[in-house]
DNA sequence: TCTGGGGTCCTAGGACCC
DNA sequence: TCTGGGGTCCTAGGACCC
């Protein structure tokens, strides 16, 4: 069924309103969907763990950009009282006193290992919504009539699967509602005995009601630290405590989000199952770089550099740019240097999908913002108020014949270019403003292999 | 020496419109 | 004497997610 709308009127707006309202506060017996949640054990670091079978007990960490800090480790690594996001300088005598693997980030890999775990999952379930790299959550609704058992079973087969097929290790949870399906997957995490997945069909109502005790509000989705110290200011500590508050003063004090969240966890389902990614509405590339830059050569090369992937996002998912910006800055933890910051963005006076016209948009701009004298730590591009590329094609004014001819030039343009790259390598050919300076390039020392996607790295057997 | 990057959604307020 | 009640669109800032 299409609906093709072409005028929005006052009764469309009370529908509106009216399934906002109903989304917020959904009549009892409506909400009998159920949903699956399941993502990887250290995503990141199961990764480096597949080509290393010897790391298997060992602690595993990966860094993040420009080995900054850790972004990903393994329960081995949680034991020497290591977290996510504490700096790697920070770390590494605790790490090389216990004989942890440290890895640079690796997203080739990465996002290769993860493509294999979610079409496996895909092809066992009826619905399914890709929510990050390594997490998803699957529509059960209807599925086993209901029987609990079944339906953990289910789960039970697809951990199996995964970790035969593509050997990453998951935990899965079921429930209700999104929120509660989350928490059930925290929970098969954080307790082994149930074996890898928690159904919340299958625990008694004292049994909800002590593991949601034990639950800190920050654990549950949606609450992030300033919300956490908020509600504990007002003595609301843990996920039971959130459920059992006064939803008007909830909706009051903390909106909308918060009050989906607890009706989310009282088990009213707010939150449908989004199956088609829709396309991004912005595209953001931006890099520390691995020393201080003062040049504007090389500011420029950096962005250039940047705008090649920006460019790369923006036309694989068919969008064209109206808007486009830069940003670029100093160290802040350089409290003391004298600190220069810009993001500035250009209103362009049509949308544009051509590496040519964007990176000019982006040099002129660092350009007319840059300033001597300042160590730059950092820089970006962004790409915003983006269109459907088919659209950038049609004429916008009565005078716009040779624009679009000069459009249409340079598209054939950009396909040569990105024919070139899938054939020959993203950096065979590219702006020339990005060679004009190399000395900003990202440090990744300990960057592993990529044995799935090039033949160079693909293992060989002695 | 050394502290990531890429996203989404909501809210409030101002300018403007009928 | 008395000065409405909706809307839209835009921006900046904040909070959250992985």
């Amino acid at each position: 069924m299409k609906i093709v709308c072409e005028k929005i009127d006052s009764r469309m707006i009370f529908a509106c309103k009216k399934m906002k309202a109903l989304i917020l506060n959904p009549p009892a017996g409506t909400s009998a969907r159920l949903f699956l949640h399941m993502d990887a054990n250290a995503f990141y670091c199961s990764c480096e763990r597949l080509f290393r079978p010897e790391l298997r007990r060992r602690p595993v960490v990966v860094l993040s950009n420009n080995d900054g800090c850790i972004v990903a480790l393994t329960r081995e690594a949680k034991a020497l009282g290591l977290k996510r996001g504490v700096p790697y300088f920070k770390a590494r005598a605790v790490l090389e006193a216990n004989g942890a693997a440290v890895f640079s980030s690796n997203y080739e890999l990465y996002q290769s290992i993860s493509g294999r775990m979610q079409r496996t999952i895909a092809a066992m379930i009826p619905a399914m919504e890709s929510y990050s790299i390594d997490e998803i959550f699957g529509d059960l609704t209807g599925l086993g009539q209901g029987n609990a058992q079944d339906l953990t079973d289910l789960a039970q087969r697809i951990r199996g699967r995964v970790r035969q097929w593509v050997g990453i290790p998951t935990c899965a949870g079921i429930a209700p509602t999104k929120t509660l399906a989350k928490l059930c997957d925290h929970y098969a995490k954080t307790y082994p005995a149930f074996d890898g997945v928690v159904n919340w069909l299958a625990l008694d109502e004292a049994r909800r009601e002590r593991a949601m005790a034990a639950t800190p509000v920050g654990e549950v989705w949606g609450v992030g630290s300033r919300t956490e110290a908020a509600l504990a200011a007002m003595g609301v500590e843990t996920a039971l405590d959130l459920v059992r508050m006064d939803p008007g003063l909830v909706r009051r004090r903390f909106g909308v989000v918060l009050a989906r969240t607890q009706r989310e966890l009282q088990g009213a389902s707010c939150m449908p199952l989004q199956p088609d990614a829709a396309p991004r509405q912005q595209i953001v590339r931006t890099r520390s770089f691995a020393s201080a830059v003062d040049s504007l050569e090389t500011l420029i090369a950096a962005v250039s550099v940047h705008m090649t992937d920006a460019v790369r996002s923006l036309r694989r998912q068919g969008s064209a740019a109206r808007t486009v910006g830069v940003l670029f800055h100093t160290d802040p933890f350089q409290e003391k240097a004298p600190q220069h910051g810009v993001l500035e963005s250009q209103r362009l006076e049509r949308a544009y999908a051509d590496l040519l016209t964007l990176t000019q948009a982006a040099a002129a701009l660092v350009r007319r913002f840059y300033r001597k004298g300042f160590a730059y730590r950092k820089a970006g591009v962004f790409l915003t108020d983006l269109e459907p590329r088919a659209q950038a094609f049609l004429p916008e004014t009565l005078f716009d014949g040779e624009k679009l001819a000069v459009l249409a030039r340079r598209e054939r343009m950009q396909e040569t270019l990105d024919e070139i790259a899938l054939r020959f390598g993203k950096r065979a050919l590219t702006t020339a403003a990005a060679f004009l300076s190399r000395d900003w390039i990202m440090r990744r020392d300990l960057l592993s292999p990529c044995p799935t996607t090039n033949w160079d790295d693909i293992l060989r057997v002695n």
